[in-house]
RNA sequence: GGGAGUGUUCCCGAGCGGCCAAUGGGGGCAGACUGUAAAUCUGUUGUCUACGACUUCGAUGGUUCGAAUCCAUCCGCUCCCA
């Protein structure tokens, strides 16, 4: 009987340490890093996604980071997939798997072993869904979905379009509703020995204020000309487009807004998306928490924790 | 110095005699989330010994049964003429 793989996983919201944190453990334990980050997937988007440096990636081995066009499309079943290879890898060579990344969705998904129906290419689909939404209206379009999957349409607002949608394609391309999917995609037994640090702050203020310093620095840094780019293949980069930090300054290189306005806004939505982040974590249970208070301490408390997880049995 | 305007709850900004603790947006706070997730969406937001009470709409004083809304004076800001 095999054992379940022993993996560290390190979460907490933007601009909160979760880099430093993992090369630190990578070194102490033999470890190396799998990134579970949405955006640090793709080449050219250094600056505004916060991707490790070259430099950094000396001091540990890192993984899904920096491997795709921006073109390309990513998403949790790919990233569920190509992570679940990593850490069989990583751990066939003795060394520990860290999981660290700030996309919720993604490692949620990566330590409960959820597995994704198959499905073909759905981006007809999607665009009839859309086109269907704009014709005929969000309510309609609820409504559809009370008529396949009422339990499901019961947890989702009629407004949130996005996951309505969602569902009814699900249902187009597989056959399968969401409640069905739902309930057939966690496994029998927990795939993998985990140990789940996240990192916060005592103050929500300091952690607003890293965030705003960060963006400061990223302009420094060049993140302008980054944003410039993406901005000019917009239409090709669909995703990434999308990332914080880019599609800020949109207004700015259509001269509609000041660099002052937009980098303001970039600022606030970094926040806001914190705060979804810690949302997010917040409810997810055994997570051990460490918190930055200004002195090394969460540092200590995380080395501890792995200390205590990697020296246990076996 | 003369003329026109303006001052609203953390911010912007409606309201222009009672239906106003005061539309809306932003922010804050809280929440949801199974193939777009750095996306998408929801709730809440004066105070309290809370189905009621209390204090708010630059300040003071009036008019009125009743004012954020009308009048007077004052203070601040904006614009125009000097």
């Amino acid at each position: 009987m095999e054992e379940r793989k022993k993996i560290v996983v390190i979460c907490g919201p933007t601009a909160s340490g979760k880099t430093k944190l993992s090369l630190l453990l990578a070194k102490k334990f033999n470890g190396e890093i799998i990134s579970a980050d949405s955006m640090q997937v793709y080449k050219g988007l250094d600056i505004g996604t916060a991707k490790v440096s070259l430099e950094e990636q000396q001091e540990a081995k890192h993984h899904l980071v920096d491997f795709l066009p921006p073109s390309q499309k990513y998403n949790v079943e790919i990233f569920t997939r190509l992570a679940a290879e990593k850490i069989m890898e990583i751990s066939s060579e003795e060394k520990l798997p860290i999981i660290a990344g700030g996309t919720g969705l993604y490692i949620e998904s990566l330590v409960n072993g959820i597995t994704f129906t198959d499905q073909n290419d759905t981006s007809e689909i999607r665009k009839e869904l859309a086109e269907a939404l704009k014709e005929k209206g969000g309510e309609y379009m609820y409504n559809l979905l009370e008529s396949i999957d009422g339990d499901y349409a019961k947890n989702v607002h009629p407004n949130n379009t996005v996951r309505v949608l969602r569902a009814l394609e699900l249902y187009k391309a597989t056959g399968k509703t969401m409640t069905q999917q739902l309930e057939n995609s966690h496994p029998i037994k927990k795939p993998y020995d985990e140990l789940l640090i996240g990192i916060s702050y005592i103050s929500r203020e300091n952690l607003y204020d890293n965030i705003n310093k960060r963006v400061d620095s990223m302009l420094s840094q060049g993140l302008l000309k980054e944003a410039r780019y993406v901005y000019d293949n917009r239409n090709e980069f669909k995703n990434s487009a999308a990332a914080i930090g880019y599609k800020e300054f949109f207004p700015f290189f259509e001269q509609l807004q000041s660099l002052e306005a937009c980098t303001e806004k970039l600022k606030q939505s970094s926040r806001n998306y914190a705060k979804r982040q810690l949302t997010w974590f917040n409810r997810m249970k055994n997570i051990n928490w460490v918190y930055v208070d200004g002195t090394e301490n969460y540092i200590e408390k995380a080395l501890q924790l792995t200390e205590n997880f990697v020296g246990g049995n076996n």
